[in-house]
DNA sequence: CACAGGTTCTACATGGTGTAGAACCATGTC
DNA sequence: GACATGGTTCTACACCATGTAGAACCTGTG
Protein backbone atom coordinates (compact mmCIF):
# COMPACT_ATOMS: atom_id res chain seq x y z
CA UNK A 1 0.00 0.00 0.00
CA UNK A 2 2.62 2.17 0.69
CA UNK A 3 5.18 3.07 -2.39
CA UNK A 4 8.15 5.20 -1.30
CA UNK A 5 9.68 7.67 -3.57
CA UNK A 6 13.56 8.36 -3.08
CA UNK A 7 13.47 11.10 -0.57
CA UNK A 8 10.61 9.49 1.52
CA UNK A 9 12.79 5.69 1.49
CA UNK A 10 16.02 7.84 2.67
CA UNK A 11 14.08 9.86 5.59
CA UNK A 12 12.54 6.20 6.34
CA UNK A 13 15.80 5.15 6.89
CA UNK A 14 17.32 7.66 8.80
CA UNK A 15 14.53 7.48 11.38
CA UNK A 16 14.58 3.69 11.15
CA UNK A 17 18.49 3.79 12.13
CA UNK A 18 18.44 6.54 14.34
CA UNK A 19 15.54 4.60 16.48
CA UNK A 20 14.99 7.69 18.57
CA UNK A 21 12.62 10.59 17.55
CA UNK A 22 13.79 13.06 15.54
CA UNK A 23 13.52 16.93 14.46
CA UNK A 24 12.97 18.14 10.94
CA UNK A 25 15.72 20.37 11.10
CA UNK A 26 18.03 17.14 12.56
CA UNK A 27 16.61 15.14 10.11
CA UNK A 28 17.83 17.77 6.81
CA UNK A 29 21.53 17.91 8.72
CA UNK A 30 21.81 14.01 8.50
CA UNK A 31 20.51 14.51 4.73
CA UNK A 32 23.13 16.83 4.09
CA UNK A 33 25.77 14.95 5.91
CA UNK A 34 25.03 11.72 3.81
CA UNK A 35 25.17 13.92 0.99
CA UNK A 36 21.61 12.80 0.04
CA UNK A 37 20.25 16.23 -0.38
CA UNK A 38 18.23 16.00 -3.47
CA UNK A 39 19.29 15.94 -6.96
CA UNK A 40 20.44 19.61 -6.81
CA UNK A 41 23.72 18.96 -4.53
CA UNK A 42 22.70 21.80 -2.38
CA UNK A 43 21.12 21.18 1.34
CA UNK A 44 17.20 20.74 1.37
CA UNK A 45 15.10 23.69 2.66
CA UNK A 46 13.27 22.48 6.17
CA UNK A 47 9.62 22.80 4.16
CA UNK A 48 10.92 19.93 2.17
CA UNK A 49 11.67 17.59 4.52
CA UNK A 50 8.37 19.09 6.60
CA UNK A 51 6.59 17.89 3.53
CA UNK A 52 8.29 14.62 3.48
CA UNK A 53 7.44 13.83 7.11
CA UNK A 54 3.74 14.93 6.53
CA UNK A 55 3.05 13.08 3.87
CA UNK A 56 5.01 9.95 5.43
CA UNK A 57 2.77 10.81 8.80
CA UNK A 58 -0.22 10.45 6.57
CA UNK A 59 0.61 7.00 5.08
CA UNK A 60 1.00 5.61 8.81
CA UNK A 61 4.53 4.94 8.68
CA UNK A 62 5.89 8.50 11.04
CA UNK A 63 4.27 9.63 14.03
CA UNK A 64 4.49 12.99 15.62
CA UNK A 65 4.46 14.65 18.73
CA UNK A 66 3.25 18.05 19.00
CA UNK A 67 3.19 18.88 22.62
CA UNK A 68 6.44 20.88 22.37
CA UNK A 69 7.27 22.87 19.66
CA UNK A 70 10.48 21.48 17.12
CA UNK A 71 7.84 18.48 16.72
CA UNK A 72 9.49 15.31 16.90
CA UNK A 73 9.07 12.90 14.65
CA UNK A 74 9.44 8.83 15.13
CA UNK A 75 8.88 5.78 12.68
CA UNK A 76 5.93 3.53 13.40
CA UNK A 77 7.34 0.36 12.65
CA UNK A 78 10.95 -0.78 12.18
CA UNK A 79 12.00 -1.69 9.31
CA UNK A 80 12.38 -5.40 9.25
CA UNK A 81 8.74 -5.11 9.91
CA UNK A 82 7.83 -2.73 6.84
CA UNK A 83 9.82 -4.95 4.96
CA UNK A 84 8.24 -7.80 5.64
CA UNK A 85 4.72 -6.46 5.55
CA UNK A 86 5.34 -5.70 1.85
CA UNK A 87 6.73 -9.25 1.13
CA UNK A 88 3.57 -10.08 2.20
CA UNK A 89 1.38 -7.92 0.68
CA UNK A 90 3.50 -8.47 -2.77
CA UNK A 91 2.96 -12.61 -2.18
CA UNK A 92 -0.90 -11.72 -0.92
CA UNK A 93 -1.70 -10.13 -4.62
CA UNK A 94 -1.48 -13.52 -6.27
CA UNK A 95 -3.51 -16.61 -5.98
CA UNK A 96 -1.06 -19.34 -6.36
CA UNK A 97 1.11 -18.79 -3.75
CA UNK A 98 2.61 -22.18 -3.49
CA UNK A 99 4.11 -21.60 -6.41
CA UNK A 100 5.54 -17.80 -5.82
CA UNK A 101 7.27 -19.72 -2.52
CA UNK A 102 8.58 -22.28 -4.60
CA UNK A 103 10.25 -20.04 -6.77
CA UNK A 104 11.19 -17.33 -4.38
CA UNK A 105 12.75 -20.30 -1.93
CA UNK A 106 14.62 -21.41 -5.68
CA UNK A 107 16.64 -17.82 -5.70
CA UNK A 108 16.95 -17.57 -1.75
CA UNK A 109 20.74 -17.54 -0.65
CA UNK A 110 22.02 -20.60 1.57
CA UNK A 111 22.54 -18.22 4.85
CA UNK A 112 18.57 -17.18 4.20
CA UNK A 113 17.92 -20.91 3.30
CA UNK A 114 19.58 -21.49 6.59
CA UNK A 115 18.00 -19.04 8.86
CA UNK A 116 14.44 -20.00 7.54
CA UNK A 117 15.02 -23.37 8.23
CA UNK A 118 15.81 -22.30 12.18
CA UNK A 119 12.60 -20.18 12.15
CA UNK A 120 10.24 -22.76 10.95
CA UNK A 121 12.17 -25.33 12.71
CA UNK A 122 10.30 -25.10 16.14
CA UNK A 123 6.97 -23.23 14.78
CA UNK A 124 4.84 -26.64 14.06
CA UNK A 125 1.41 -26.38 15.32
CA UNK B 1 11.70 -2.67 -10.77
CA UNK B 2 9.06 -2.83 -12.42
CA UNK B 3 6.08 -1.23 -11.00
CA UNK B 4 2.84 -1.85 -12.93
CA UNK B 5 -0.62 0.50 -12.89
CA UNK B 6 -3.67 -1.14 -12.58
CA UNK B 7 -4.41 -1.57 -16.23
CA UNK B 8 -0.68 -3.14 -17.12
CA UNK B 9 -1.48 -5.68 -14.33
CA UNK B 10 -4.55 -7.03 -15.15
CA UNK B 11 -3.28 -7.21 -19.08
CA UNK B 12 -0.24 -9.02 -17.22
CA UNK B 13 -2.86 -11.04 -15.86
CA UNK B 14 -4.52 -12.37 -18.83
CA UNK B 15 -1.63 -12.92 -20.71
CA UNK B 16 -0.49 -15.13 -17.45
CA UNK B 17 -3.58 -17.30 -17.13
CA UNK B 18 -3.80 -17.50 -20.94
CA UNK B 19 -0.32 -18.69 -20.90
CA UNK B 20 -0.11 -18.81 -25.00
CA UNK B 21 0.32 -15.55 -26.98
CA UNK B 22 -2.64 -12.70 -27.52
CA UNK B 23 -3.53 -10.18 -29.66
CA UNK B 24 -4.19 -7.00 -29.19
CA UNK B 25 -8.04 -7.26 -29.80
CA UNK B 26 -8.41 -10.67 -28.02
CA UNK B 27 -6.89 -8.79 -25.06
CA UNK B 28 -9.23 -5.96 -25.32
CA UNK B 29 -12.19 -8.47 -25.33
CA UNK B 30 -11.11 -10.29 -22.69
CA UNK B 31 -10.74 -7.29 -20.60
CA UNK B 32 -14.54 -6.12 -21.83
CA UNK B 33 -15.67 -9.69 -20.52
CA UNK B 34 -14.28 -9.16 -17.22
CA UNK B 35 -16.23 -5.85 -17.02
CA UNK B 36 -12.38 -4.79 -16.53
CA UNK B 37 -12.91 -1.82 -18.98
CA UNK B 38 -11.34 1.30 -17.22
CA UNK B 39 -13.28 3.09 -14.63
CA UNK B 40 -15.54 4.78 -17.18
CA UNK B 41 -17.62 1.15 -17.87
CA UNK B 42 -17.13 0.99 -21.59
CA UNK B 43 -14.99 -0.55 -23.70
CA UNK B 44 -11.64 0.01 -23.85
CA UNK B 45 -10.25 1.38 -27.41
CA UNK B 46 -7.84 -0.81 -29.20
CA UNK B 47 -5.31 1.87 -29.23
CA UNK B 48 -4.96 1.59 -25.21
CA UNK B 49 -4.41 -1.62 -24.84
CA UNK B 50 -1.59 -1.81 -27.85
CA UNK B 51 -0.28 1.71 -25.41
CA UNK B 52 -0.05 -0.15 -22.59
CA UNK B 53 1.45 -3.76 -24.72
CA UNK B 54 4.32 -1.66 -25.94
CA UNK B 55 4.88 -0.16 -22.25
CA UNK B 56 5.32 -3.94 -20.97
CA UNK B 57 7.32 -4.24 -23.71
CA UNK B 58 9.30 -2.02 -22.68
CA UNK B 59 9.37 -3.19 -19.37
CA UNK B 60 10.56 -6.87 -20.64
CA UNK B 61 7.60 -8.43 -19.62
CA UNK B 62 5.81 -9.04 -22.65
CA UNK B 63 7.44 -9.99 -26.37
CA UNK B 64 5.75 -9.98 -29.25
CA UNK B 65 5.65 -11.76 -32.53
CA UNK B 66 6.11 -8.88 -35.64
CA UNK B 67 6.11 -11.55 -38.27
CA UNK B 68 2.31 -11.80 -39.46
CA UNK B 69 -0.10 -8.66 -38.97
CA UNK B 70 -2.11 -8.95 -35.91
CA UNK B 71 1.22 -8.90 -33.71
CA UNK B 72 1.24 -11.57 -30.92
CA UNK B 73 1.96 -10.80 -27.63
CA UNK B 74 3.26 -13.08 -24.85
CA UNK B 75 4.58 -12.83 -21.16
CA UNK B 76 7.62 -13.32 -20.65
CA UNK B 77 7.89 -14.66 -17.35
CA UNK B 78 5.17 -16.22 -15.83
CA UNK B 79 3.37 -14.85 -12.38
CA UNK B 80 4.69 -17.02 -9.70
CA UNK B 81 8.63 -16.21 -11.44
CA UNK B 82 7.68 -12.42 -11.26
CA UNK B 83 6.46 -11.73 -7.67
CA UNK B 84 8.90 -14.07 -6.21
CA UNK B 85 11.26 -11.48 -7.96
CA UNK B 86 9.42 -8.95 -6.68
CA UNK B 87 9.86 -10.04 -3.18
CA UNK B 88 13.66 -10.54 -3.77
CA UNK B 89 13.99 -7.34 -4.78
CA UNK B 90 11.70 -6.26 -1.76
CA UNK B 91 13.67 -8.21 0.77
CA UNK B 92 17.53 -7.21 -1.66
CA UNK B 93 16.35 -3.49 -0.66
CA UNK B 94 17.17 -3.77 2.96
CA UNK B 95 20.71 -5.04 4.92
CA UNK B 96 19.60 -7.03 7.98
CA UNK B 97 17.83 -9.51 5.83
CA UNK B 98 17.55 -11.84 9.00
CA UNK B 99 15.82 -9.25 10.30
CA UNK B 100 13.17 -9.06 7.47
CA UNK B 101 12.63 -12.90 7.39
CA UNK B 102 11.95 -13.76 10.73
CA UNK B 103 8.77 -10.90 10.66
CA UNK B 104 8.46 -12.17 7.38
CA UNK B 105 7.83 -15.75 8.53
CA UNK B 106 6.39 -14.53 11.75
CA UNK B 107 2.68 -13.64 9.84
CA UNK B 108 2.72 -16.50 7.57
CA UNK B 109 0.12 -19.23 7.39
CA UNK B 110 0.42 -22.61 8.37
CA UNK B 111 -0.12 -23.80 5.28
CA UNK B 112 2.62 -21.80 3.74
CA UNK B 113 4.43 -22.19 6.67
CA UNK B 114 4.29 -26.23 5.73
CA UNK B 115 5.35 -25.21 2.09
CA UNK B 116 8.43 -23.75 2.90
CA UNK B 117 9.44 -26.41 5.16
CA UNK B 118 9.41 -28.77 2.63
CA UNK B 119 11.20 -26.92 -0.22
CA UNK B 120 13.63 -26.24 2.53
CA UNK B 121 14.08 -29.78 3.73
CA UNK B 122 16.73 -31.39 2.10
CA UNK B 123 18.91 -28.62 1.44
CA UNK B 124 20.59 -29.18 4.70
CA UNK B 125 24.75 -28.20 4.54
C1' DC C 1 -5.82 2.64 -56.31
C1' DA C 2 -9.03 2.59 -52.45
C1' DC C 3 -10.20 0.07 -48.30
C1' DA C 4 -9.84 -2.20 -43.93
C1' DG C 5 -7.48 -3.81 -40.22
C1' DG C 6 -3.56 -3.05 -37.49
C1' DT C 7 0.23 -0.35 -35.48
C1' DT C 8 2.73 3.77 -34.09
C1' DC C 9 2.77 8.79 -32.77
C1' DT C 10 1.21 12.33 -30.39
C1' DA C 11 -1.41 14.18 -26.75
C1' DC C 12 -3.83 15.10 -22.73
C1' DA C 13 -5.67 14.18 -17.77
C1' DT C 14 -4.60 12.46 -13.38
C1' DG C 15 -2.01 11.42 -9.38
C1' DG C 16 2.32 10.81 -6.65
C1' DT C 17 6.67 12.77 -5.43
C1' DG C 18 10.50 16.36 -4.97
C1' DT C 19 11.04 20.87 -3.98
C1' DA C 20 10.31 25.14 -1.82
C1' DG C 21 8.31 30.06 -1.16
C1' DA C 22 4.55 32.50 1.34
C1' DA C 23 1.77 32.76 4.97
C1' DC C 24 0.80 31.68 9.50
C1' DC C 25 1.66 30.74 14.55
C1' DA C 26 3.86 30.64 19.22
C1' DT C 27 7.30 32.74 22.39
C1' DG C 28 10.47 35.50 24.46
C1' DT C 29 12.20 40.45 24.52
C1' DC C 30 12.10 45.31 24.88
C1' DG D 1 1.72 45.06 23.13
C1' DA D 2 4.63 45.22 18.92
C1' DC D 3 8.61 42.69 17.12
C1' DA D 4 11.81 39.36 15.95
C1' DT D 5 12.63 34.38 15.53
C1' DG D 6 12.26 29.70 14.80
C1' DG D 7 8.87 26.40 13.44
C1' DT D 8 4.82 24.65 10.94
C1' DT D 9 1.24 24.62 7.43
C1' DC D 10 -0.50 26.09 2.71
C1' DT D 11 0.00 26.65 -1.76
C1' DA D 12 2.35 25.86 -5.89
C1' DC D 13 4.94 24.06 -9.50
C1' DA D 14 7.85 20.71 -12.15
C1' DC D 15 8.42 16.00 -13.37
C1' DC D 16 7.27 11.39 -14.29
C1' DA D 17 4.31 7.12 -14.66
C1' DT D 18 -0.02 5.66 -16.07
C1' DG D 19 -4.77 5.53 -18.33
C1' DT D 20 -6.83 6.83 -22.26
C1' DA D 21 -7.44 7.59 -27.02
C1' DG D 22 -7.50 10.30 -31.66
C1' DA D 23 -4.61 11.07 -35.86
C1' DA D 24 -1.54 9.47 -38.83
C1' DC D 25 0.70 5.79 -40.91
C1' DC D 26 1.44 1.14 -42.98
C1' DT D 27 0.26 -3.10 -45.59
C1' DG D 28 -2.09 -6.63 -48.01
C1' DT D 29 -6.48 -7.41 -50.83
C1' DG D 30 -10.01 -6.68 -54.20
Amino acid sequence: MATLGELERTVMNLLWECGAAMTANSLRDQLAAQGQDGASGKELAVTTVLTVLSRLEKKNLVERERENRPHRYRALTTRADHTAELMHEVLGSVQDREAVLTRFIGSVSETEAETLRKLLGGTSA
